[in-house]
DNA sequence: TAAAAATATGATCTAAAGATCATAAATATC
DNA sequence: GATATTTATGATCTTTAGATCATATTTTTA
């Protein structure tokens, strides 16, 4: 299950469909992460600035991570593996 | 080419081995990025604080997106695609 | 090896992220 | 619809990223 970004909004989005496919609210992922809440309300809702520590913080605790790959004809929906 | 990462120094290092793939200084990078050379260093040997925004002005500028993924055993060596 | 080119580092300034708290607003539940 | 829960937003504070400039250091080239 990928998902494909190519701006911060895409990150945020993704980030948050995997929590909600993980069933946690965002308080419990904020206390899995170490991030706080209203910070991950901020991400998901595609903070431009913010740090990327801080989304692989999130990477972690959704047990995630990040692939950098050649641009793709693709859009920046939903990606089958 | 993927290259996985799972910190802010693996994106660095993937971006960097990009631009030299592609035969692009930093300065060059700079030029077609508009994010400042000294600041494609610091990204490059691992700023964790990077803006996200800044990293996708560099992916853009290198024809890159990520891909948000399950993690996987793998290390973040070298991934052929 | 010397010189040129590329990269890294330091200083200053502004804007803003994240922590922290509070709470308004939105959403979910019954 | 009422209530509970979750998410979004605003305020304050500290730290720091990025822009900008300069230049030290390192790497590459001839």
């Amino acid at each position: 299950m990928n998902y494909l970004a190519r701006t911060p909004a895409d990150i945020g989005h993704a980030l948050r469909r995997v929590r909600k496919k993980n069933s946690l609210t965002q308080k419990e992922l904020a206390s899995k992460s170490g991030v706080w809440q209203e910070t991950i309300s901020k991400i998901e809702n595609g903070l431009p600035g913010a740090k990327l520590e801080t989304i692989f913080e999130l990477c972690a605790a959704l047990d995630l991570e990040l692939l950098v790959a050649d641009r793709s004809k693709g859009t920046t929906d939903f990606l089958e593996e």
